[in-house]
DNA sequence: AGGGTAAGGTTCTTTTTTGGAACCCGTCAA
DNA sequence: TTGACGGGTTCCAAAAAAGAACCTTACCCT
């Protein structure tokens, strides 16, 4: 099976993962997020490939997460910047940082602080539920397949569903 | 610049993906979430080659992301389970899931229902600020280089500090 | 005890994707 | 008007992935 097929799945981590091909794209949008616009600032700071820079940025314009947009002060130059569906992916970005902060800098202690504007105090992001605002781990969750899910794999084995799906169907629960 | 060079950036995003080097890893740590142990299970669920597998398996054992253990059952088989890090990178895929759910599935309606088990109305993980609670955009927050980070850059020029990290030397700010 | 099969890999070969460098063309600034 | 810059594209060699075959233990059934 290729990568490619992801976008395919009924899955939305794999259609994110297909949107987002591979770690440049989540670098570009991390140096989107930090002020980078022109296709030269992301070569500069990333050092990858003009071929692969080019492939990858086309394919975040071509999905809405980045908007092009001819610079004002450069005849010859464009301004990449995010979207609404691209700020909307700051939680991915984010998340990456916060695990690798904590597991991968190995007695190096701090890396930066981070302010919430309306609090002020240092703090660490982290997942809350939406309702009573209570932090989500993976022990404190419980999934059900909706409607939609379940009508989408009417009919199909449960061999063929876990295909379709790649993992297995979810318990159907009541709502 | 190779991929792999990931690791060698002091940046914790770039650093956790060159843990989790491409989006297969990324779908693995998705099905053990939701229960899949036995390499056989990752197989038949992902599609993925077993070649790749096994080496994106053996490479998060290494990470201390899973760890692999003789199943009790059969002394063939072997479990692979999500170490304490491993569970750490829930965020993660759960910010993946919900911006997927959010800008992929195209008119397919509500995916999946989420309950928080001390809630108990369904809900969307958000990212909050760990200690006003407050939802956190990219507009929220100001970030500041530790003194960690600026010991690391240390006599380095601008441009050879902005090489070392990958994107633009932070602001430093008070703290 | 012996044959078939399953678990978990490894080893091949062929196809795809990268990395790296060179080239190109329309600006811009001196 | 000459040289450099922004943003690409093209080319080739090198690296990595897909797909299939093979291998080794260990079950399971008779």
């Amino acid at each position: 099976m290729k990568k490619a097929d992801h976008a395919e799945k009924f899955c939305p981590i794999a259609r994110t993962l297909a949107v987002l091909e591979d770690s440049w794209s989540f670098l570009i949008l991390r140096n989107a997020f930090l002020g980078a616009r022109r296709f030269s600032d992301f070569e500069r700071q990333l050092g990858l490939t003009r071929h692969l820079l080019s492939a990858r940025l086309g394919a975040l314009v071509e999905h809405g997460i980045l908007r092009k947009t001819a610079s004002a002060q450069d005849q010859r130059a464009f301004d990449y910047t995010l979207t609404e569906k691209g700020l909307a992916l700051y939680p991915v970005i984010v998340s990456l940082s916060e695990w690798g902060r904590a597991h991968t800098l190995e007695g190096d202690g701090p890396f930066d602080y981070i302010h919430a504007t309306g609090c002020g105090a240092p703090m660490r992001p982290q997942l809350c539920c939406s309702e009573c605002g209570e932090p989500i781990g993976p022990h404190d969750v419980s999934v059900s397949a909706s409607f939609t899910l379940r009508e989408r794999l009417a009919g199909l084995t449960e061999e063929a569903a876990e295909r379709e799906l790649g993992y297995p169907v979810p318990a159907v629960e009541s709502v």
